[in-house]
RNA sequence: GCACAGGUGGCCGAGCGGUUAAUGGCAGCAGACUGUAAAUCUGCCACUCUACGAGUUACGGAGGUUCGAAUCCUCCCCUGUGCACCA
C-alpha cells in the first residue's frame, strides 16, 4: 500500500466528517488540511478536551464521542485531552455562576472513571490521552500574564455568556476569564490540527485558532457538533436537568428513556447517536411521511438501536418486551423493580386489629416504595385516582395486609415496583 | 470604604402590616385523550398527623417594634451598580 493511499479521498472522508456536524469553521481548510495529509501520509492531530467534572456520560456526550471515532476509522490522531487544570476554574455556564473547584484526587479520580467510560466508543489504541496540567502548569506566572495580553477585554466580552451576565449585573469572576485562554493554550501545545466541540464551545475553540496564529502555528480547524437535547426536547441534555439518559443505565429504563422522547427529537437522535447515514434516515423519515411506516415503531427502532449499542441486542430485546407490556399495554411487567418493606418501620401500621390483622397505611407505604416523595403527596395521589395495587385502582388510605397480598404490585403513575414484606425484626 | 438598588417556595417573579403556605409564569407529578410520547384539557404541586379536621415550619441570617410582619426598625451576611481607592 502506498502512502498515496493510506487514507482515503478526501470527498470520502468529508462524507462521513461532516455528518450530523452543526458548523466547521472553515470547512475549505479543512479540505485542505486532509489533502495535505493525504499526500505526507501524516494523521490530522484532532484535539478534544473534557473536564473532569462528570464522570457520569450520557448519550449527549457520546455525541462527540461518535464523531471523534469517526475521525479514527479514517485513520487520524485523536487527541482525549483531560482538562485537569481547567477544572479547576471550571467552565462558565452562566447557569452555575462560578464553579467550587475540585481537589486533585477528586479530578484525578474522576478522570479515571471517564476514560474508562470512553473507551466504550472509541479506540483505546488509537487514542492519544493527555491532561493539561502537563504544560498549564509550567506555564507560571510569566506565562499566564503573557497569554492574557494576547487578549482585549472586549474580545471576552465577545463571549455571548459573559456578555449577558456582565449586562445582567451578574457576577463574573476574573479566573472564569482564564477559562477560554486556558483551552486556547492547549491547542498550542498539542499542534491541534482539528478541534471538536459542542457548538456551546464555539468561542473557546476560535480562541485557541487566536492563540495559534499569536504562536505562529497553523490555525486549527474547528468542528462543532450540535447540542444534543434532553428528554423534554427543548433544554439541553444535562444530568442537573434530570434530563439525561446515561450509558450506564439499565437496558429497560434506557429504552423507556428513548420512547418518551417527542417524535421531532428522534429524528435528531437517529443522525446523531446511531451510525445510520443520513440519507438511510432520510429514507424511513420519508417513509413516516408517507404512512408506510408507524413513527412509533420507527421510535422503537431507535431505542433498540441505541439499547443494543450500550448493552447488547439480546438486551435491548427483552427491554423492548418489557417496554411494551408495561407502557404500551399497562400491564404488569416480568420484572418489576422489588423492595422489601419491614413491618416493623416506624408508622407503618396503624392498627393491630386481632381479627383482620395489621391495617397498613397507603401513603407511608408509597413513600417507602419510593413511588411518593411524601406522605402528604401520597394521599393528594390517592384521591387523584393514580395509585393501583395489582392493577386495581385504589382510594382508601389504609389497608389490611391480607387485602394487600403478600407480594403485592403497587403502581402511581408509569412506575411500579413489587413489595416483599419483612417481618417485624426478632424482639431481644 | 461610601452611596444606591436588591436577596421571596426547584427556577423566574408578584406581594410591601392583617383572610389564605403566600398572585402569576416555567419546570415537575397525576388523570383523561393517544401510537409510548408530544400537543391539548383537568387536577395537584411545604411537612406531619388519630385526616372533609388539626398541628408545625417557611419569604438571606439574628434580634426588635406590634394584638398581628415576607411587609416597619437595628445589626450582620451576600449580589449588582456608581463613586472612591489604585493607575
Amino acid at each position: 500500500m502506498s502512502e498515496s493511499h493510506h487514507f482515503l479521498p478526501v470527498e470520502d472522508q468529508l462524507d462521513l466528517i461532516t455528518k450530523g456536524a452543526a458548523e466547521i469553521i472553515p470547512l475549505e481548510a479543512l479540505k485542505e488540511r486532509l489533502l495535505q495529509s493525504r499526500h505526507t501520509g501524516i494523521p490530522l492531530r484532532i484535539k478534544a478536551g473534557f473536564d473532569p467534572t462528570a464522570p457520569d456520560l450520557h448519550l449527549g456526550h457520546t455525541v462527540l464521542m461518535r464523531k471523534l471515532r469517526h475521525f479514527q476509522q479514517l485513520g487520524h490522531t485523536v487527541i482525549f485531552l483531560i482538562g485537569d487544570s481547567t477544572a479547576l476554574i471550571g467552565d462558565p455556564t452562566g447557569r452555575n455562576v462560578t464553579r467550587k473547584p475540585l481537589t486533585p484526587a477528586e479530578i484525578a479520580a474522576n478522570a479515571e472513571t471517564y476514560k474508562q467510560q470512553v473507551f466504550r466508543i472509541l479506540d483505546e489504541s488509537k487514542t492519544e490521552v493527555r491532561f493539561n496540567s502537563e504544560w498549564l502548569d509550567k506555564l507560571g506566572y510569566a506565562g499566564m500574564i503573557h497569554l492574557a495580553s494576547m487578549v482585549t477585554l472586549s474580545q471576552m466580552l465577545d463571549r455571548k455568556d459573559f456578555l449577558t451576565r456582565f449586562r445582567a449585573e451578574e457576577e463574573i469572576s476574573m479566573h472564569e476569564l482564564m477559562y477560554p485562554l486556558a483551552q486556547g493554550y492547549d491547542s498550542v501545545a498539542l499542534h491541534a490540527d482539528v478541534e471538536l466541540g459542542g457548538t456551546d464551545q464555539r468561542f473557546n475553540l476560535l480562541m485557541g485558532r487566536s492563540l495559534q496564529r499569536h504562536f505562529g502555528q497553523p490555525q486549527q480547524i474547528i468542528l462543532m457538533v450540535p447540542i444534543l437535547e434532553g428528554l423534554d426536547g427543548v433544554q439541553k441534555m444535562s444530568k442537573s436537568y434530570g434530563n439525561a439518559i446515561g450509558i450506564h443505565e439499565p437496558a429497560p429504563e434506557m429504552y423507556g428513556k428513548i420512547m418518551s422522547i417527542s417524535d421531532d427529537l428522534m429524528w435528531r437522535f437517529w443522525t446523531l447517536l446511531t451510525d445510520l447515514r443520513q440519507s438511510e434516515i432520510d429514507a424511513m423519515k420519508s417513509e413516516v411521511h408517507a404512512g408506510h411506516l408507524h413513527p412509533m415503531q420507527a421510535k422503537k427502532n431507535l431505542a433498540r438501536a441505541i439499547t443494543a449499542d450500550f448493552h447488547s441486542p439480546a438486551e435491548a430485546e427483552a427491554a423492548a418486551e418489557h417496554w411494551t407490556i408495561q407502557f404500551q399495554q399497562r400491564g404488569v411487567a416480568e420484572d418489576v423493580p422489588a423492595i422489601e418493606i419491614s413491618l416493623a418501620t416506624e408508622g407503618l401500621i396503624a392498627t393491630h386489629d386481632p381479627v383482620i390483622g395489621e391495617e397498613i397505611r397507603i401513603p407511608k407505604l408509597l413513600v417507602l416504595a419510593g413511588l411518593a416523595a411524601s406522605a402528604g403527596e401520597a394521599t393528594r395521589k390517592l384521591t387523584e385516582n393514580a395509585v393501583s395495587v395489582d392493577g386495581e385502582k385504589i382510594a382508601y388510605r389504609t389497608a389490611t395486609r391480607k387485602d394487600l397480598g403478600e407480594s403485592p404490585i403497587l403502581r402511581l403513575g408509569r412506575r411500579q415496583v413489587r413489595i416483599t414484606w419483612i417481618e417485624r425484626l426478632p424482639t431481644p
